[in-house]
DNA sequence: CATGATAGCGCG
DNA sequence: AAAGCGCGCTATCATG
């Protein structure tokens, strides 16, 4: 994993006060070589002549803040140490003896709501000489990552900073859209849209047979408690309103009542109010919230972009002479567990496309069907039901894995912290937990509070033993991201008409992240080398967290003119 | 009238 | 076919 540690790059700081741009320039050791103010308006064109020149490693307070305003005017970086973003990880991070010490003023503000204004000063925190504040947290971030010796502290700061720019880049480049097929989608399910109020045509014939069967002519289907009486009066005996409950009941109003709140969901989730609101241009454009979620995943703000139903995925469409390349991968998550354990016989039956089927081949499980609840169980910590019943079975075919996931799980019930891969580190059960635990030991404790306690114990158990998996794959996609975007950005600008709208108009980019997923909208001419631009991106993600270990990492990719499977 | 908790459902 | 992880968002409803 430590391979590509960039041969003498320099390293550049950007701090802003009071609208002025102050740059100080570092040496290898982050001693100040050099500095120089620049205004709101020089900044731009001075920060492109250095990327053209010598391409330094910014560091910045983050690109949340920082970057939409260069994006703007034009100006991408390359390379840049996010010092609230990797703020995060050091101050957690378990894999050094002494971590960073936590500073409020070095905690990212967490409503996403309002955009960063061009480059805006941050007034929440005014210190009283950011350029000297920056420099010491810089250096401070700087020794901690200096001492894990393995290299990996380094690759993972190198890689959410580079997210961070993903993320930006993304939102300031926005998702394709196309309003049209999404009205159409719309018209085709929900029924011809209500003039004013009220609702679809559709929507409106399947509520009204509901009403009629539960002979209720006035109820109001979205209200749960509602709903439920009126269920309970005609003999459908739920307890909750919930489709997985209905669906067991063999009544004749589950069918159109479970029709209805698909529809519901639809029209109040992504209807056309939602397409009034986050759709311009021809663009979606959600804000990214990198490392939002504590195993690392990427959180979204405004516009559900991490929820877009499948439905819809039509309507994401390239503009004209452009494609879309869009690529995930089959199960990953299980193969970064099979690396991570160095587990060989679960890296054979991860080899080729179809995880599940090599495990099945193995002879743990007799179905795919069964394979897949067997894993997810694995990795969800699952003790009951079919899928808790197959767990034991892979423990005898992969026990290395399996004990990997295991221990995750005991440390975290013990209350103490895991880390993934690269280092990032769960954070420690909450002092009423702790403290809930600890009464359960007392000799004359309630057995009714020991009770709950076990039970909190391996919820907690769960969570640590999902973290290390899932937060391991949320590194492998960070690098994959970072390197898919790395190689775009070599790629010549393209002939071809440009794109509707967006910075990049005649550039390759990436447009949209889900976990495991990317979607690049790039000119068709640059297809074919784009797409190859995402495989070995993926190559590079694996070799770089695995090394020589052999553990397959496939991807499902096409080029396409919509998003849609 | 605003705020917070809960139910439900979409995504991985 | 199941119920085990992580999220964001909407609507409803109780509470201040």
């Amino acid at each position: 994993m430590s391979s590509r540690q960039s041969a003498e790059r320099r390293v550049a700081l950007i701090a802003t006060a009071s609208g002025q741009h102050v740059v100080v320039e570092l040496g290898e050791d982050g001693t100040e070589l050099d500095r120089r103010t620049l205004t709101a308006r020089d900044l731009p064109e001075w920060v492109a002549a250095q990327e053209q020149e010598n391409a330094p490693r910014w560091i910045i307070r983050s690109a949340r803040e920082q970057y939409p305003g260069l994006l703007a005017a034009g100006v991408r970086l390359a390379r840049t140490h996010d010092l609230l973003l990797c703020h995060a990880i050091l101050r957690d991070t378990a894999s050094v003896a002494r971590p960073l010490a936590p500073s409020p003023a070095w905690i990212r503000r967490e409503p996403a709501d309002e955009a960063p204004a061009l480059f805006d000063v941050v007034e929440q925190h005014a210190p009283a000489d950011p350029v000297a504040e920056a420099l010491e947290q810089y250096r401070a971030q700087r020794r901690v990552i200096q001492d894990s010796a393995d290299g990996r502290l380094t690759l993972l700061c190198a890689a959410e900073s580079a997210g961070g720019l993903v993320a930006e880049e993304m939102r300031a480049a926005g998702l394709p859209w196309d309003e049209r097929v999404h009205d159409s989608i719309l018209t085709e399910t929900l029924g011809t849209r209500p003039i004013s109020g009220g609702l679809p045509s559709r929507m409106v014939e399947l509520g009204d047979r509901v009403r009629e069967i539960l002979g209720d002519p006035s109820l109001h289907l979205d209200s749960q408690p509602k709903l439920l009486r009126a269920l309970h009066r005609v003999g459908v005996h739920v307890e909750s309103t919930g489709k997985w409950e209905l669906a067991e009941h063999d009544h004749p109003v589950v069918e159109p009542l479970l029709a209805y709140k698909k529809l519901s969901r639809l029209l109040s989730a992504n209807g056309w109010a939602w397409l009034a609101e986050w759709v311009h241009d021809g663009r979606f454009r959600p804000v990214y919230i990198p490392g939002g979620v504590v195993t690392g995943r990427w959180a979204s703000a405004g516009g559900g972009a991490l929820q877009l139903p499948r439905s819809l995925r039509p309507a994401v469409r390239a503009d004209d002479g452009w494609k879309l390349i869009v690529a995930d991968v089959a199960q990953l998550e299980p193969r970064m567990l099979a690396a991570m354990a160095g587990d060989r016989a679960m890296a054979t039956a991860a080899q080729g496309s179809d995880l599940y089927a090599g495990v099945v081949d193995s002879g743990a499980v007799a179905t795919r069907e069964e394979a897949k609840y067997a894993v997810l169980g694995a990795m969800y910590g699952a003790t009951t039901g079919d899928s808790g019943r197959l767990v034991p079975r892979l423990r005898k075919v992969y026990p290395q894995a399996m004990a990997l996931v295991d221990e995750a799980a005991r440390v975290g019930e013990d209350g103490g912290v895991v880390s993934t891969w690269l280092g990032r580190s769960s954070p420690p059960p909450s002092p009423e937990w702790a403290r809930m635990q600890s009464r359960a030991t007392d000799a004359d404790a309630d057995p009714a509070d020991v009770a709950v306690a076990r039970r909190r114990a391996r919820d907690w158990g769960r969570f640590t033993r999902n973290f290390v998996v899932q937060g391991t794959a949320a590194e492998w996609s960070l690098i994959w991201l970072a390197e898919i975007r790395h190689r775009l950005q070599g790629f010549p600008p393209a002939a071809v008409p440009a794109a509707a709208s967006g910075p990049f108009r005649s550039m390759p980019h990436l447009s949209f992240f889900l976990h495991d997923e990317v979607i690049l909208h790039v000119p068709e001419e640059q297809a074919e080398a784009a797409a190859d631009a995402v495989r070995e991106a993926a190559a590079v993600a694996t070799r770089r967290l695995f090394g020589s270990f052999p553990i397959d990492v496939p991807l499902d990719l096409r080029i396409a003119e919509t998003a849609a499977k």
